[in-house]
DNA sequence: TCATTAACACGGG
DNA sequence: CCCGTGTTAATGA
């Protein structure tokens, strides 16, 4: 444990830090598509990644709504945000693809803020959440639909560390609210301007 | 104009 | 056969 803490959070983390998280943290791994957190649920622990990425939505009756993904170093700011009034999840967590990541119990680092390193840590985390919260709005108000398209594949792309994705055209629609023939077509039309390359179940990324 | 829904054909696994 | 894909036609916002 404390060697896996030290190997992965050693830049982030001062020494009593890095020694508080080794004490209390617990290592876990998921395949993609484990569901980590739901709507409404509460939260016990918070994820600090060490490999792969989650998936973060939104969700309500019909509809749900990719906020960010979280990466190598990165927490969930909405984590940080239940821990503190114990309430609730608002949102959704999937694993992207299979991730690695530590376990903190909520209730252990509400003392760590004490810590310049870790305050640090969670102020930097809120800011890159709500920026790329602020992002995700931009792409739905401003985009058009063909644009969020290579712009939803991009991001995969980044996430999968794989400039093939293994998807079909009805998860991606599904993802982007939208329907199938609609991203059918939208990559068709990708294809034919040379930024993808399609073949059944797999898209090639060309430009990201 | 552009999305959605339904419907169909084709081909691969 | 079932699923993914490509396309069309009708309808609606």
């Amino acid at each position: 444990m404390n060697t896996i803490v030290e190997e992965n959070f050693s830049h982030l983390f001062d020494r009593e830090v890095l020694k508080e998280i080794s004490e209390v943290g617990i290592y876990k791994k998921v395949l993609a598509g484990e569901t980590l957190i739901e709507v409404g649920s509460f939260i016990k622990y918070m994820p600090l990644l060490i490999s792969g990425a989650l998936k973060v939505f939104s969700e309500n009756e019909d509809h749900e709504q990719i906020l960010y993904f979280i990466e190598r170093g990165d927490t969930c700011a909405m984590t940080l945000n239940c821990c503190i009034g114990n309430t609730k999840s608002e949102i959704k967590a999937v694993a992207e693809v299979e991730s690695e990541m530590i376990l903190v119990p909520v209730d252990k680092m509400e003392g760590w803020l004490s810590h310049k390193s870790w305050r640090k840590f969670v102020f930097e985390s809120y800011n890159n959440r709500l920026f790329e919260m602020l992002e995700a709005i931009d792409s739905l108000a401003f985009l058009k639909l063909d644009e969020r398209l290579l712009k939803y594949l991009q991001d995969k792309v980044l996430v999968n560390k794989s400039e093939v994705l293994t998807t079909s055209h009805l998860e991606i629609a599904l993802e982007l609210n939208t329907s199938r023939v609609v991203i059918s077509r939208l990559l068709k039309k990708l294809e034919l301007e040379n930024k993808i390359i399609l073949n059944r179940g797999k898209i090639e990324v060309l430009i990201y």
